[in-house]
RNA sequence: GCCCUCAUCGUCUAACGGUUAGGACACCAGAUUCUCAUUCUGGUAAUCGGGGUUCGAUUCCCCGUGAGGGUGCCA
């Protein structure tokens, strides 16, 4: 079944609870539900699992939803949306939770003590079914609480409660909630209810050192990724890969065929270490394969803040960046790598300096090359022209290329990295690259004194 | 401690009894009469250990070991 051309019965939801941030891990929690649901035409629900309420605010619910709608995971049921099983926050279905209670207590289940519901276990192992592992069997042992002493229902009871009213088909969530899947079943059981299927999907371990993502990791927030302008994109295309992988060697796809490979059966059964240098370079890929007009207005965006582009023309604006796009791998470092075709004051890399200025030689170079340009129309100031001027500088110099480009280069930039060199003189402009020059040869002759 | 899950290059993974064990990131080396944080080419690098089953095990079974998770009136 592809996307889009039949509806099924699937339904799967999305439960988090409100923390006040987006965990990576949670979100690819949300992204593979997403995939399965738009996988068989089933129905994505989000519910929102605010049963303690402390930690319920209008900011942890704005983290998460922006989050979500970043990575471009939209909902057919929930918050902000609505659907026939609302309400989709827990804190509001006290009632259902009131009415399947009295459901335990009359079949026996449920019983009080020290002011607590208690759940009774059956003493039987339950089955998990299990879509990634096969059955999984496990032996709840001992009574658990589903309603605490402040009347208050716990997330074992109404998440199987809710999943029971809301017609979920598939439970996809994290490995951790493996050992909680027997308690679920069993409640399942004392509902009388057919326990959805389960798929337990692996966990995301940290880059170095032992155990999973937290908060606290580099990298372990989505709303890092949104404040560090990495492409929504490419961020949901690496998490897709993390646990799951298409047939075939391919890994960046788009996300329509992502969706239609999606299988539970390929997701993996390990965990996987989080890797942030792939995710850097897909984002890079993603950068380059992106149209330049779309690639300026994502650049515009990114510097917004930075004051950069304020002061220039869209024009020269449109020209900096299209000459940035074939070399850039994330918009976090635009400013950084750009910078100069904004300011004339940047700074300059202290090592560079002192290796490629070690004696007087680059610095004639670059006084003949700005004499040479002098000659030159401003309108001609362009590729080719340029290549040429530079071309016979040289040969009648008796040098190469290259000692007129790198002093050059660094003069004008700061840098030994950039666009290409006769990209990074056009886009500059004549009168830009001969006052610069002339600063830079200036500021030697003044440091020499 | 007890319970559950997992185990292929440093990392993410492919191979669901027969492959020179494949791809990607990273790394290293070359190339691009201009850099490289781009692009292209090439290279190093893996089946955790021990027993079985089988003509044949990365693949199936058992035991170790290692890793991860759970063991709350958190979710």
């Amino acid at each position: 079944m592809t996307k889009g051309e039949h509806t099924s019965e699937v339904r799967v939801r999305f439960a988090p609870s409100p923390t006040g941030f987006f965990h990576i891990g949670s979100a690819r929690t949300a992204l593979f539900n997403w995939l399965y649901a738009r996988h068989c035409g089933g129905k994505f629900i989000l519910r929102i699992e605010d049963t303690d309420r402390q930690r319920n605010t209008e900011e942890s619910l704005r983290v998460l939803f922006e989050g979500m709608k970043w990575l471009g995971l939209d909902w057919d049921e929930g918050p902000e949306k609505g659907g026939n099983h609302a309400p989709y926050f827990q804190s509001e279905r006290g009632a259902i939770y009131e009415d399947y209670l009295q459901r335990l207590f009359r079949s026996g289940h449920a019983y009080r003590r020290d002011g607590a519901v208690w759940f009774r276990v059956s003493g039987k192992p339950a089955i998990i079914h299990d879509e990634i592992r096969g059955d999984v069997v496990r032996l709840e042992e001992k009574d658990f609480v589903i309603v605490r002493s402040d009347g208050s229902p716990v997330f074992h009871f109404v998440n199987v409660v809710d999943d029971i009213a809301m017609g979920i088909t598939h439970v996809i969530r994290g490995e951790d909630h493996l050992s909680n899947s027997s308690k679920h079943v069993e409640l399942f059981q004392a509902f009388a209810v057919a326990a959805p299927k389960f798929a337990h999907i692996p966990l995301i371990l940290k880059t170095v050192g032992s155990g999973k993502m937290s908060k606290r990791d580099q990298g372990a927030l989505i709303e890092d990724y949104q404040r560090r302008e990495f492409l929504p994109e490419a961020v949901r295309n690496y998490l897709c890969l993390l646990g799951w992988s298409p047939k075939e060697d391919r890994e960046i796809l788009p996300i329509g065929e992502i969706i239609s490979l999606f299988e539970l059966q390929q997701i993996s059964k390990n965990n996987a270490r989080f890797d942030e240098k792939k995710l850097t370079h897909m984002n890079g890929e993603y950068l380059r394969a992106l149209p330049v007009d779309q690639f300026v207005e994502r650049c515009r965006s990114a510097l917004g803040s930075s004051g950069l582009s304020g002061a220039v023309s869209d024009d020269y604006f449109r020209e900096v960046m299209a000459v940035c796009q074939e070399k850039i791998r994330n918009l976090e470092t635009l400013g950084d790598f750009c910078g100069y075709f904004f300011r004339d004051r940047f700074p300059f890399d202290e090592k560079a300096m002192e290796k490629l200025f070690q004696g007087r030689d680059a610095l004639e170079r670059i006084d003949e090359f700005l004499k040479a340009i002098q000659s030159q129309p401003a309108g001609e100031f362009s590729g080719e022209s340029l290549e040429n001027l530079v071309g016979s500088l040289a040969e009648s110099m008796g040098v190469k290329t290259g000692d007129y480009i790198h002093p050059v280069r660094f003069a004008l930039s700061g840098k030994t990295v950039g666009p290409s060199f006769y990209h990074l003189l056009k886009v500059l402009g004549k009168e830009r690259v001969e006052h610069r020059l002339r600063t830079f040869l200036g500021g030697f002759t003044t440091r020499d004194q």
